[in-house]
DNA sequence: ACATCCTTTGTGAAAAATTCACATTCTTCG
DNA sequence: CGAAGAATGTGAATTTTTCACAAAGGATGT
């Protein structure tokens, strides 16, 4: 057995997610098809690939996959999250200390993160995880007590954290709005460390898609008079947007 | 399209893992073939499962082995360290205060843990993670910088934690042990907060598979009097453990 | 109720992919 | 060098999958 034409026939796979027997056999024109058959064997054997009808697939490829079914499962509306995570990236500068809300949004939106670097500060675990894997930022985490709903920590030892953190530019989210209440939450120490952090940021970017529009949550922690900066999708109000920009808040 | 069938298709694959194609029509005799083939087509344009020949496979499963996959290149020694986990689970009480060391024979300790009503405190992400999922124990996390090789915080920061918390037994683990210099880690802030919970801590429980013995790390962060209980595995050298035992420390 | 349209299902032939058994070539090692 | 064993090639046999079209079923509007 070739080893080196199996371990590049693997890594083939693997860069590319997935692969046709005929791509193979282009490839490697100098082996028969049965030969390339049976590296796929082996490969599956020792379970890095998974043989499909007509080629292979690279088992991390499927784990993306899966990824990607649990994010559609437990997340509504991808699209606008993904758009507004898009325009956040923006505003993110190097050398710059950038407070990263915990939730969902903030999770599309670490994964649209380039790669330079600045130092991030998170409450949220998915966040830090999802940062741990890039070389470039530096990633400090809020301590306190982890509510699992939301994987994210709070309480009153996170508040004591914020003391001797200076924070440039800090990405918020809500998960209700409405003139009333103005941005609330669910959890009273999340609603706690929001505001500390709205206390301290230099600049305060609220990043929320439409669907958080009209709703409330027991737990105001800022007006719209707090933030300077809303992102949000295409279904925002535009009643709203003209209020916001009323108040000098950039609208995007 | 007969969507209970399909509905009915798709939990037999999720809970199997995997059917062939022929058990399909076993199960299925009043359809056609075609159809279940149809049916399979179909969940797999939505995502849920992947046809190979002969069958379908459900990603879930797929993406479980991507994970024992990610483990055996990730750790060695998985089968001494769930010896390890076991034999650590007896320590825990209910209505205490632990905290959990970050490292990978802690993790497996935590897969292992009971339901119960307990309060764990961890710098590890992974741990956190874990513990997130069940119902009961509380879990604190200790803040500080993201070190991203083992995913635990650590730094200036985290010591300060320490200040307002009480620690029961703690669970702690080791990168090397050699009798010169005692157990070390790789990392300076590290070695910090294992020194801190060393001195908190009423009980302390060190968990090292056999594979560490011998082998020493930069820095230092505990003698071998400095733990009570010392668990392992099958490997660990019998005149340490006589000498532990000399010194009162009760070695599993 | 009936005709019509659309969707689902069934059927068997055709195509494609995979396996198998055996021949051949290449290595390696005494 | 020669024999044994591993790796590769070949083409036929087998199996699986696809395809195209027919039949059945169901909803809808007249």
């Amino acid at each position: 057995m070739n080893h080196e034409r199996i371990e590049r026939i693997s890594e083939l796979i693997q860069k590319r997610g997935r692969i046709s027997l005929d791509e193979l056999i282009e490839r490697f024109p100098e082996v028969s098809s049965m030969t390339l058959r049976r590296d796929l064997l082996n490969l599956e054997e020792s379970g890095v690939i998974l043989r499909v009808r007509g080629g292979a697939i690279s088992v991390r490829e499927l784990s993306k996959k899966t990824e990607e079914l649990f994010d559609k499962r437990h997340n509504q509306n991808v699209a606008a999250k993904k758009i507004i995570a898009q325009k956040a990236v923006k505003f993110i500068e190097t050398e710059h200390s950038v407070f990263i809300d915990s939730g969902s949004t903030a999770l599309y939106f670490v994964k649209e993160l380039p790669d330079i670097n600045y130092y991030v500060v998170t409450n949220g675990l998915s966040i830090a995880m999802e940062l741990a894997r890039r070389t470039m930022p530096s990633v400090t985490l809020i301590g306190g007590v982890l509510s699992s709903n939301n994987l994210a920590t709070s309480g009153g030892m996170s508040k004591l954290f914020f003391e001797d953190i200076n924070i440039d530019t800090a990405f918020l989210s809500a998960t209700a709005f409405n003139e009333e209440n103005g941005f609330s939450c669910g959890s009273q120490s999340e609603s706690e460390i929001k505001k500390t952090v709205i206390a301290k940021a230099k600049k305060r970017i609220m990043l929320m898609d439409s669907s958080k529009v009209g709703k409330s949550m027991p737990f105001t922690f800022a007006r719209l008079s707090d933030v300077d900066v809303l992102i949000s999708d295409d279904g925002f109000p535009a009643e709203l947007k003209a209020a916001a920009e009323e108040l000098g808040i950039s609208v995007i």
